[in-house]
DNA sequence: GTAGAACGCCAGGCCATTTG
DNA sequence: CAAATGGCCTGGCGTTCTAC
């Protein structure tokens, strides 16, 4: 089994700031803006109106982001963000250089995202959000999707199922274009949003700057074996008593760590997922 | 000819610095 | 505080060079 840790969500280009951790530790990963595609922040959040919180969190800039503006839900993990059609299920879609990248790691069905994106605290003060002062930046994994199954849109003539309709990497005409389904049977499925903050969530390392990571030991890379894809070089890692510390790149979308090579990914992440999922 | 290596360029992220 | 700017980094990919 291969894992991928995969940027999704608000980052410094898209979006501009950081996803809401509330103050009741639940959080949120917002989708990018995306000025063609058919749904807009109103549409996605559900019984979660995140239309407001990105208005308030972004209101002070020279561009604001509004409530109508056009969103990328993707991946699609919340069955609540939306109404859904019966036998619904989490839903990734990935194109051109980033999905060559997971095609060349051999990502394959019985593969798990775990996905992660920026975070920071937030507060609520005279009815508005903001951010909380003083609060950090920090990455922190807010989902995850075992695939059951790979749509290779691109190359494969296959009809998308009518549940999966409203995915915006359906009926598109991206490169490569593909769709990830998460793995399950009937009403049950391996995917979805961590409930609520957790130290066991965070990427970074207190303190310290969002790319500087904090991760188990046995993610250091060993001889013989690939690294965690993109963070080849050892100068990246650096071995401390309990953990491995990262310097990951800020170039990327997925990570591919191959678990015949740290078999202690599997469990580690099986843990993450039951214990926050 | 053809496969593979080498090269240069680019995209797309984060971040330090500067500016207001 | 936030916004704008430029630097840095690494895999993808097209082009050219090299070996057979």
């Amino acid at each position: 089994m291969k894992l991928i840790l995969s940027r999704k969500g608000f980052d410094s280009s898209f979006g501009g700031c950081a996803s809401p951790i509330f103050e009741d530790g639940s959080f949120v990963s917002l989708p990018i803006p995306e000025k063609s595609a058919r749904m807009s922040f109103s549409d996605v959040g559900g019984n979660r109106r995140i239309e407001a919180v990105v208005e308030d969190l972004t209101e002070a800039r020279k561009k604001p982001l509004k409530a109508n503006d056009h969103v990328h839900l993707d991946p699609d993990l919340r069955i609540e963000s939306r109404p859904r059609k019966p036998g619904w299920r989490p839903l990734f879609g990935q194109a051109d250089a980033a999905q060559r990248h997971l095609d060349n790691h051999g990502v394959e069905v019985g593969d798990t995202f775990l996905f992660f994106g920026w975070f920071r605290r937030v507060e609520n003060r005279d009815g508005g959000f903001r951010f909380k002062p003083g609060a950090p930046d920090i990455h922190m994994f807010f989902g995850w999707l075992e695939i059951g199954a790979i749509w290779r849109l691109w190359k494969d003539r296959l009809r998308i199922p009518n549940w999966a309709s409203e995915h915006p990497h359906a009926n598109a005409d991206y490169p490569r274009n593909t769709i990830y389904v998460a793995a399950g049977s009937g009403t049950t499925y391996n995917g979805g949003t961590f409930h609520s903050y957790s130290d066991q969530l965070v990427l970074t390392e207190p303190g310290k700057s969002r790319s500087r990571w904090q991760l188990p030991k046995w993610f250091y890379p060993a001889v013989g074996k690939a690294a965690l894809s993109y963070h080849g070089n050892v100068a990246r890692w650096s071995l401390s008593e309990n953990c491995a510390d990262l310097q990951s790149v800020a170039r990327g979308q997925e990570f591919v760590l191959d678990g015949n090579d740290y078999p202690e990914a599997v469990e580690w992440a099986k843990r993450l997922i039951a214990e926050n999922g």
